[in-house]
DNA sequence: TTGAAAGCGCTACCAA
DNA sequence: TTGGTAGCGCTTTCAA
C-alpha cells in the first residue's frame, strides 16, 4: 500500500479495480493478444482514473533488457562528443531507447569504471567514444555486452568499432596551407598519447615531406587539446623566434588559444599569420575571422553509432554510412 | 541457463557454488548481518571466480529505488547547461547517484514526455534545467517524484527551486558600460518568451531609466540567443542607421554573433563598439577580444542542485548555497 | 549465524 | 479470449 500512498499504482491494482485479471491488462498495454473490447474499454478508463503508467523496472527485470544505451562519453562538457551524443540519441530515440551518460575522462581505470557502472545498470548496449581503455579491455566488456566504438580500431564477435580518417583530414589541411603558398608551417600537435593526435601529427608530417618541405622541429610544439595549451603554444612559437606564415593546430580548441595569442601581439589573421583547426566545433563558424578548419561529421558519427548499436540488437537498420572528414574553408588562411 | 551461455551470473549461482543461501550471499554483499569467516572466504572466492556482479535492476525493484536522478536538460549541446550537469554529477556521484540525462528542446510537451519517461524509469528525483512547462504541471509531476529546479520558481512541498538574479546581472552590465561612458547602448534580447531573456531586457530598460538615459526603441532588437541571430540583430541595428558606442547582448551566443556582424563591416571591438555578453561561457575567454561578460557560476549551480536534491532523497547534506551573479571584466569594452 | 520463502511489478506460459 | 501462476534477481522478514 506504499504505492497507493506515493501515488504509483501498479499492473495489478489496475486488474482488480477493472475486475480483470493481471494477465489481460497486460495483454491489452502491450497488445499481446485480442482482448474483448468491452474489457479493453474498462481497462482503459481505469488505467486513466489511476493514471497508471508500467514499472520499466519491472518489466526490463522480466525481459532481460532495459532498452537503454550506456555510452561512455570523456566529458560532459566536450562540444565535441557531445554533438555525437545528439546524434546517438536522434537514431535510437525512435526505437524507444534512452541514453545513460558516463564520463571517463580519458582515464582507462575511470572509463573502465565507468563501464562496469553501465554493465552493472543491464544497459542493452554501451557505446565507447574514443578513450584511453586497452583494445583487450573493450574486447573483456564485449562478452558481457555488445559495444559500439569510435575512434577505435577494435574488432571482435560483439565489437563493432570505427573511426575517421585524421591523418587523411591533417594530409588535406596541410595542403590546403601549401597550395596557398605556405612553406613554413607550424603545427600546434595534440597530446602524443592520443591517437587521433599522433595521426594528425603524422599527416603534417608527410605532407611536408611530400612536397620536399624540409621539417624543422622547431615548428612544431605539443599542445593538449585545450585552448590553454594552444596560447601556451604559440607564445613559445613567437619566442624562440622561428619564423612561419602558417599554424596547423591539432583542434580548433588549440586554434583558439592560438588566436588569442596572435590577437596580444597584434598579429593580424589572416593578413600576417594564417590558422587551420581541426574538428569545425560549433563555434568556429563565428570565430574573428571563422576558422578554416576540417571538419568532423559528429552528429553522423553518432546516427552511425547509433545505428550499428540497433543492428546488434536485432533491429532492422539501413546500412549507417558515416561521411569523411573534409576541409571547410573559411577565412583564417591567406594566400601568399 | 541462458545467463550463463551469456555470461551474467546470478547471486543464486554464487550461493549454490559456494553452498550456502542466497540469503547469506546479500548479506555478505551488503554487509547486512555478520557471515562467518569461512563462508565470506568462499564466497569471495566464487564471486571472484565467477565475476559476479549484482543486477542493479533487480535491487532496484526491490529495495524501490534506482540510484539514479534523472536530469531534463534542455539540448546536450549547449555548453551552458553541460556545465551544470557536471556540477549535478560531481554532487551526487560519491553517494552513487547516476544521472539519465534527456533533452526536452524547449518545448512544453516534448519536456513534460521526457519527465514522464524519465518517472517511468523509476528515477528517485528529477531535476529540471528551466524549460517551458508551467508550474502546474512540475508541481503534478512533484507528486510523484521529488523535484529540483534551475531557473524556476514553483515550490511545492516535494519540489525546490531557485533562481539566478538575471536582472541583477543585467542591471550590472549595463550601469558599467554606463561607467565606462556609455549612453548609446543597443540591446540584443533574448526570446520574449523566455523568463531570463525578459529579465535581462527589464535590467537594461531600468538602469537606462535610472540614469535618466532616454530608451530608444530602435536600439534593441530581438534575436533568440543563438550566434545567427546575434549577427542578424546586428545587422539590422547597423541597416537601421541607428548610432550606439555599445552592446549589451543577451547571451555570449549573440555577442559571438554580433563580434562577426562587426567583423565583416570593419568595425573594432571595442575602439569602436563596445560589446558585453551574459553567461560567461568557457570560449568567452578566447574570443579576439576576450569578451566582457557577465558570469553564472554554472557549475555552482550544479552542485546546489544535486545536493538540494541529495538531501531531499534523505542524505545527509550541508547547505547548498549558489553565488551570484558577477561581472566580468575583459576587453570588449572601451572608455569612451 | 544461517536458511526458507515471500514478494517487488511485470510478462508469458499453460489451461480452460 | 481469459485467468492462474511461475519466475526475472534480488532483499528481508521469520524461524531455527
Amino acid at each position: 500500500m506504499k504505492n497507493i500512498e506515493s501515488g504509483i499504482t501498479t499492473l495489478y491494482q489496475v486488474a482488480s479495480r477493472a475486475g480483470v485479471s493481471p494477465a489481460t491488462v497486460s495483454r491489452f498495454l502491450n497488445g499481446t493478444a485480442k482482448v474483448s473490447d468491452d474489457k479493453r474499454r474498462t481497462i482503459e478508463r481505469v488505467i486513466d482514473e489511476l493514471n497508471y503508467k508500467p514499472n520499466r523496472l519491472a518489466q526490463s527485470l522480466k525481459m532481460g533488457s532495459t532498452n537503454t544505451i550506456g555510452v561512455l562519453t570523456q566529458s560532459l562538457e566536450s562540444g565535441y562528443f557531445n554533438r555525437a551524443m545528439v546524434g546517438i540519441e536522434d537514431a535510437v530515440k525512435a526505437s524507444g531507447y534512452a541514453l545513460l551518460i558516463m564520463s571517463g575522462h580519458w582515464h582507462a581505470d575511470e572509463e573502465a569504471e565507468r563501464v562496469e557502472l553501465l554493465i552493472g545498470r543491464r544497459v542493452d548496449g554501451v557505446a565507447i567514444l574514443t578513450g584511453n581503455m586497452s583494445d583487450k579491455q573493450i574486447l573483456d566488456f564485449s562478452r558481457r555486452v555488445p559495444i559500439v566504438a569510435f575512434g577505435r580500431e577494435v574488432q571482435g564477435e560483439r565489437t563493432q568499432a570505427f573511426c575517421l580518417d585524421n591523418y587523411g583530414g591533417a594530409c588535406e589541411a596541410v595542403e590546403y596551407l601549401i597550395s596557398q603558398g605556405h612553406r613554413r608551417i607550424a603545427h600546434i600537435a595534440g597530446p602524443p598519447d592520443h591517437r587521433d593526435a599522433r595521426e594528425r601529427l603524422a599527416g603534417y608530417n608527410d605532407t611536408l615531406a611530400k612536397h620536399g618541405i624540409p621539417s624543422d622541429p622547431r615548428l612544431v610544439v605539443t599542445g593538449d587539446f585545450s585552448e590553454s595549451s594552444g596560447l601556451l603554444a604559440l607564445n613559445s612559437l613567437l619566442v624562440a623566434n622561428v619564423r612561419f606564415s602558417a599554424i596547423f593546430a591539432a583542434n580548433d580548441l588549440t586554434a583558439y588559444g592560438a588566436r588569442l595569442a596572435l590577437y596580444r601581439r597584434n598579429i593580424r589573421v589572416p593578413e600576417d599569420i594564417s590558422l587551420v583547426g581541426f574538428d569545425d566545433l560549433e563555434s568556429s563558424m563565428y570565430t574573428t575571422p571563422p576558422l578554416t578548419t576540417v571538419r568532423q561529421p559528429l552528429y553522423e558519427v553518432g546516427t552511425g553509432i547509433g545505428r550499428r548499436m540497433l543492428a546488434m540488437l536485432g533491429h532492422q537498420q539501413p546500412a549507417a554510412d558515416v561521411p569523411g572528414l573534409s576541409l571547410v574553408v573559411r577565412e583564417s588562411v591567406r594566400l601568399v
